[in-house]
DNA sequence: AGCACGCCGACT
DNA sequence: GTCGGCGTGCTC
């Protein structure tokens, strides 16, 4: 017999903690072990994580190794696939792997312990010779009401902030044991159910019954009821899944009656699983026929497909897109392919989704941030099971445990809400999906009306394939687009609040007709900050460099950086004067106004503040569609994925305020938010849309180029920009960000890297040390180096490898920059 | 990242 | 003396 050999697996843990961690694997389990199971580990003195196994060998390490303590799953949580993905994502985006799974498994599937503590079963307070301090017999005595207590529980009770001392006291003394509990944080939903029991399986025992209950007609009545919904006597085999006790109840039957059965042993209750995720609606509707031009797109797109892995689909608003995506996912469906459709957060509407759930039915799992965490858990199983062919989903699905992806679509995907940035991974969901479709050999399709200088670059050099579609859907027509130049209406004195004449006389025109219109302003609250008149003052953020945002509703001033609040001052804070005064707008104030100067009109907003609620989102949404609603107003949430036909004007405010931001993505941002706001008026062929910009200066090119839908003249100049000024597509990019509550260390280590890396890269690839917009978050100031890469010729992981190196020297030098944090962000927005 | 452990000053 | 603050180093 050979001797049985010891395994090791190296463990991922959801911590930001480099590499894995070996543990020994215990010869019980060693037959089970696998890679992508969730183990259950011990870390550190007292802690126990969810770790996923990404590699079992029999190589015995130089250190001791502590056992995993268990294997929570049969089959493996994460595929091979996603462990290659998410190392890759880790590399990229210069972050630790843990932090990758930290973000790419919902919390329901991580495990983590919680330190309890319990009286020791020989522990005596009575009797106790020694003495006990305050706290420490506080403790035990609450210890006589609680079989065991929390760590967190206990320090609440105290009211203290560390419990250490206290725990360490009383172990040493052998008053208390401490033990770690572990919770599982999924909890399947679970159905109560009843059934007839066995014994009155048979037809005989039945009528035996019958006759008993002669005599008690609610007991019969229950039983009766509940023979007529579950046919026992024609198939025996209908009651092992019994009804739902709830639908028994809604029957009329006496709930007291139904309790007795239950306590007699006729009735037997049970619980059963069951899912969260609602299931799709059975009218399913897989009838819609392309135009000829969406046919003729669809047709290039699978040309395209045959010679490029990536294809940019640029299709203006309106055209037909996801018609077009439907076709092309069923196609790899049928072919026995999954499907991931990503889409930013603020397009996966309910229109969307309930669109798709028609057409795809069952098979769609839908991942959201709205969706509890329990509901991501069923998704991910579903997604691994091969419930779920198809996935719609915000960024992070792009963790999902597809096991044999054929195709990603990537809608809106000019969108930077893609790329994360707090925490780490700062990954962009469109990039990561790039190489997570190579991995699986998919293609993937970009889609947008506007797409991005970087996407479109790479489009046009033949790197992606490249499909247009400049025909809006039907015979409707593109909206037609004017000025109103708010400066010569304010000079007039025509300009009533920050509507122009143009603009209102539109709108009633509009909602005359019974009509609905859009109005833009990607700014919340009611004025972005208060001024004084006397001396200028502007009340700022006492924790971040930002002025602080006027909200009507809770009259307040907030910070949007922070969530600060403070109350709005009556009197200067810095003169005394009474002269402070709200200025400028956000979607507060316009609501406001729009209720005053158009009082017949039916308004509702529709930003950050209006959407907090689960469902908040779909009523207003709903609202709209009903024609509950004439003018919805609201920030970037209305520019995207919703389509409705009676939409005809659309106004848009605050455009000067976005090309004038200080970004190298100023222009292509305004150009591409314009255009998609714009695209929601005039959908429909009977309809003629209009566009009225409000701006103080008609003359600008972009505007311009937004008018004339000149896509192509945007991106010449954008693109002789981005090389003149070497920023992407033509260099890649690397942000480096340095925190620390000291400005003055926060400068000197950013400084100080700056020159590091110059040494070693060419100066001209490295920036100096600079305050980014916002120098100061949360009491945490601000610098940034960036750093720019040729796309050709340089080994960018060695470039990556050297940029972590040069930063683990700076905060080697604990004494110089104390508290120095550094985050590296790849690709930024 | 979290957290134990040690050293230090502040207070009963 | 004890309590809590913060600096340091470790986690298989």
């Amino acid at each position: 017999m050979t001797e049985r050999e010891t395994f090791f697996a190296d463990v991922i843990l959801p911590a930001a903690v480099p590499n894995t961690f070996t543990y020994r694997v215990p010869f019980e389990l060693a037959e089970y072990m696998r890679k992508g199971l969730r183990v259950v580990v011990p870390f550190g003195r007292s802690k126990v994580l969810t770790g996923i196994v990404a590699n079992v060998h029999a190589k015995v390490p130089e250190y001791r190794t502590k056992y995993i303590y268990e294997v929570l799953d049969e089959q493996p949580m994460v595929t091979e696939i996603q462990l290659d993905f998410f190392k890759w994502v880790a590399e990229y985006y210069m972050c630790h792997a843990g932090e990758v799974l930290t973000v790419a498994l919902p919390s329901g599937l991580k495990i983590s312990s919680e330190s309890r503590v319990q009286a020791h079963p020989d522990f005596d307070l009575e009797a106790t010779t020694f003495e006990l301090k305050e706290k420490e017999s506080m403790l035990m005595e609450m210890l006589k009401e609680n079989d065991h207590m929390s760590f967190s529980e206990v320090a609440e009770r105290l009211s203290v902030k560390s419990i250490y001392h206290i725990i360490k006291g009383l172990l040493e003394k052998e008053a208390i044991i401490v033990f770690e509990s572990l919770k599982e944080k999924y909890k399947p939903m679970l159905e109560k159910r009843v059934r007839l029991s066995a014994d009155y399986l048979s037809e005989e025992s039945l009528e035996v019954l019958m006759a008993k209950l002669e005599k008690k007609p609610k007991q019969l009545n229950v039983l009766l009821r509940y023979l007529q919904k579950i046919p026992v006597f024609q198939d025996k085999t209908v009651n092992e899944q019994g009804i739902k006790k709830k639908d028994l109840e809604a029957a009329g039957v006496s709930v007291s009656s139904l309790k007795t059965l239950e306590k007699q042993g006729v009735f037997e209750l049970f619980d059963q699983e069951v899912s969260r995720l609602a299931e799709g609606s059975s009218d399913s509707d897989t009838e819609f026929e392309l135009s000829e031009e969406q046919a003729k797109a669809k047709g290039e797109i699978l040309t395209a497909f045959e010679s490029k892995d990536v294809v940019l689909f640029k299709g203006v608003t309106g055209s037909g897109k996801t018609e077009i995506y439907m076709e092309l996912i069923q196609h790899v469906l049928d072919g026995g392919g999954q499907v991931l459709y990503l889409l930013p957060e603020i397009a996966l509407t309910g229109q969307i989704v309930n669109r798709l759930k028609r057409f795809f039915g069952d098979r769609l799992g839908v991942y959201h941030s709205k969706f509890s965490d329990n509901e991501r858990v069923e998704v991910w199983k579903g997604v691994l099971s091969g419930r779920f062919q198809i996935v719609v989903g915000v960024r992070s699905s792009v963790f999902l445990p597809f096991d044999s992806l054929g195709l990603i679509v990537v809608d809106e995907c000019h969108e930077n809400s893609f790329k994360q940035y707090d925490p780490a991974p700062r990954y962009n969901a469109v990039d990561a999906a790039m190489v997570l479709a190579k991995k699986h050999h998919a293609k993937i399709l970009l889609g947008s009306a506007t797409p991005s200088v970087e996407q479109y670059y790479l489009a046009k050099k033949g790197i992606y394939g490249l499909v247009k579609l400049d025909k809006r859907f039907g015979d409707a027509q593109m909206p037609s687009i004017v000025f109103a130049n708010t400066r010569l209406e304010r000079k007039k004195k025509t300009l009533k609040g920050e509507f122009t004449s143009v603009l209102l006389e539109k709108i009633n025109e509009t909602v005359g007709r019974k009509e609905q219109v859009i109005l833009f302003q990607n700014r919340r609250g009611y004025s972005p900050y208060m001024s004084c008149d006397e001396c200028a003052h502007i009340p700022e953020c006492p924790q971040c460099s930002v002025s602080l945002t006027y909200h009507m509703y809770r009259d307040e001033l907030l910070c949007h950086y922070c969530g600060h609040r403070q109350g709005v001052p009556k009197t200067c804070p810095a003169c005394g004067s009474n002269e402070m005064r709200t200025v400028g707008f956000g979607t507060e104030k316009l609501e406001e106004e729009a209720n005053l100067f158009l009082p017949e009109a039916r308004v509702r907003r529709m930003d950050l503040d209006t959407t907090k609620g689960k469902h908040s989102y779909q009523i207003i949404i709903r609202e709209f569609s009903e024609g509950e609603i004439d003018i919805l107003l609201g920030t970037q949430m209305v520019s995207k994925g919703f389509d409705f036909g009676n939409v005809s004007l659309v106004g848009v405010f605050g455009v000067d305020r976005m090309l004038n931001f200080p970004d190298f993505r100023a222009h292509e941002r305004a150009y591409q938010l314009i255009t998609q706001v714009s695209g929601r008026a005039g959908r429909r062929a009977d309809r003629e849309g209009m566009v009225v910009i409000q701006t103080a200066n008609p003359d600008q090119e972009t505007l311009r180029q937004v008018v004339y839908g000149d896509f192509e003249d945007l991106y010449a100049s954008e693109i002789k920009e981005r090389e003149m000024f070497r920023y992407p597509p033509f260099f890649r990019l690397i942000r480096v960000v340095f925190k620390s509550e000291d400005p003055k260390v926060c400068e000197r280590a950013a400084s100080f890297y700056s020159q590091l890396l110059k040494e070693k890269l060419r100066p001209s690839r490295v920036s100096n040390a600079h305050e980014p917009v916002i120098s100061k978050i949360r009491n945490q100031y601000l610098r940034e180096v960036l750093v720019r890469i040729e796309r050709t010729g340089v080994k960018l992981g060695k470039v990556k490898a050297f940029m972590r190196e040069q930063a683990e020297v700076i905060k080697a030098e604990r004494k110089q920059f104390k508290g120095i944090r550094i985050n590296f962000d790849p690709d930024p927005n």
